[in-house]
DNA sequence: AAGTGGTCTAGACCACTCG
DNA sequence: GAGTGGTCTAGACCACTTT
């Protein structure tokens, strides 16, 4: 068997080793943060390679000069992202991938704007309109209660992929349709001070009928994907209830679940 | 305007005064888990209400006898949950809900299971077979490599809702039939010790062809919903690739997503 | 100014895995 | 038995929000 001192460890912390962080204490950005967001960039470019070990967190803490709770929490974070796993008793070692990339939930963010497709968006209705049931119920306002209804047909390439009908609570958030299609709602939202806490969606699919199928320019009966989505804000209020319909010929969701331990 | 000298405080934390955790040390479970699991338990019926407060974490960790951290880590746990919020310079609070319980990403563990529906599993096929070119790349394996085909009718209330065709890696589970059709196949991968991690998933919209059809007692040209799946274990290995598909009339995909802060 | 969560430290002991 | 992560403690200072 190899000594111990400096080999055990040769076959996994060499990359490490030679890995110099730069922590800046005057930032005003957390330490952990920091760590963490070095040790990704470190895992995205291949310097920590799938499998690689990391080194004991007692070990890293004191050749980085912070305390160890601290390493965790940066550890923690990318174990939460799914890039490293720990095991008691053998260590942390990143992930043996296929993933990496998609990680973030998209999908909540636009759809396609993620596709990095330059999509063009089409408004074609914004106004107000007295909401309806489901509506009212969805967004937890009264029947009947002025709400804000907007209309979008979203294309790629010059061909439209998706028709998307959104309900939002009035006086919410200034719709400027300029905007509206340079850019995505969700995106709006944020820029608004909004944050957005979760969402409920459901995905089913049906037949085109024939006023769909001309909207999309597809045939009668094709395969269209549906969602429907209803998006909360940070005190789980609704802030936004939708109805999209896709082509199926052209979009699918694509997404990466990650498991809790 | 109303008053906001003492109110502030008073309609919000009378309901933790009363509550009585019951901290057991001896316990294996460890003290931050159990003090999130009562917390959850508190919200989920009723006695923490949405909203409410939390009382700031420095009382709590002296009421409870626990240390500051060993408190903020069971909220945390519930903060990741999305079943509370937190916000500097104001407390902690409930988050307003609407949704609570189906927060877990189910679609994981079978999906129809979890539909509480009393499913139905028939197994069409179940043997090994030569790895296809796309099998053999969604598993990591060579092609012609020997995998398990695994072919299962799920059913409802005597009626057909989906077809599902997975792909295993040759070896790596016990495969026994009539467990098959008793439980899921996820279940039955934790009994093994498998421990599953991640998962890609495309979920997608096609009409139905005469066979698909008539397996799933359905007209052809109905719509149908498809599912792609690759699931991965903790070391990031491929443990099985699906080709699922639903009857859309009968089916839907509900999910719920929580964004990163 | 007071109160809150956010970050950080420097230790400690335990449970698990492995050779 | 040696090494690892998992849990826990008792403090400290800071940034932010509200009064």
């Amino acid at each position: 068997m190899a000594k111990t001192g400096g080999y055990s460890r040769a076959a996994t912390a060499p990359a490490l080793g030679s890995l110099d962080f730069a922590l800046d204490r005057g930032s005003p950005v957390p330490l952990y943060y920091q760590l963490a967001q070095q040790l990704e960039a470190a895992i995205e470019h291949g310097v920590l390679a799938p499998g690689n070990l990391l080194g004991n967190e007692i070990d890293l803490s004191v050749r980085l000069g912070l305390s160890r709770p601290t390493v965790r929490q940066a550890i923690q974070s990318l174990v939460d992202k799914g890039l490293l796993v720990r095991r008691r008793g053998v260590g942390t070692q990143v992930v043996h991938s296929q993933v990496k990339r998609p990680l973030e939930l998209s999908s909540l963010y636009d759809d396609l704007e993620a596709a990095g497709q330059g999509p063009a968006t089409r408004v074609v209705r914004n106004e107000g309109v007295q909401a309806s049931a489901d509506v009212a119920a969805a967004l937890g306002v009264a029947e009947g209660s002025q709400v804000t209804i907007l209309e979008r047909l979203r294309s790629t390439h010059g061909q439209p992929v998706a028709f998307l009908c959104n309900y939002l609570p009035a006086g919410l958030l200034d719709l400027d349709t300029p905007r509206l299609e340079a850019t995505g709602l969700y995106r709006m939202m944020r820029t608004a001070g909004i944050t957005l806490h979760s969402a409920r969606q459901t995905v089913g699919a049906r037949c085109a009928t024939a006023d769909e199928a001309a909207l999309l320019d597809e045939q009668e009966g094709a395969a269209l994907l549906t969602m429907q989505r209803t998006a909360y804000d940070d005190t789980g209020r609704p802030v936004e209830y939708g109805t999209h319909i896709y082509r199926a010929s052209r979009y699918a969701f694509d997404f990466q679940l990650l498991v809790r331990p």
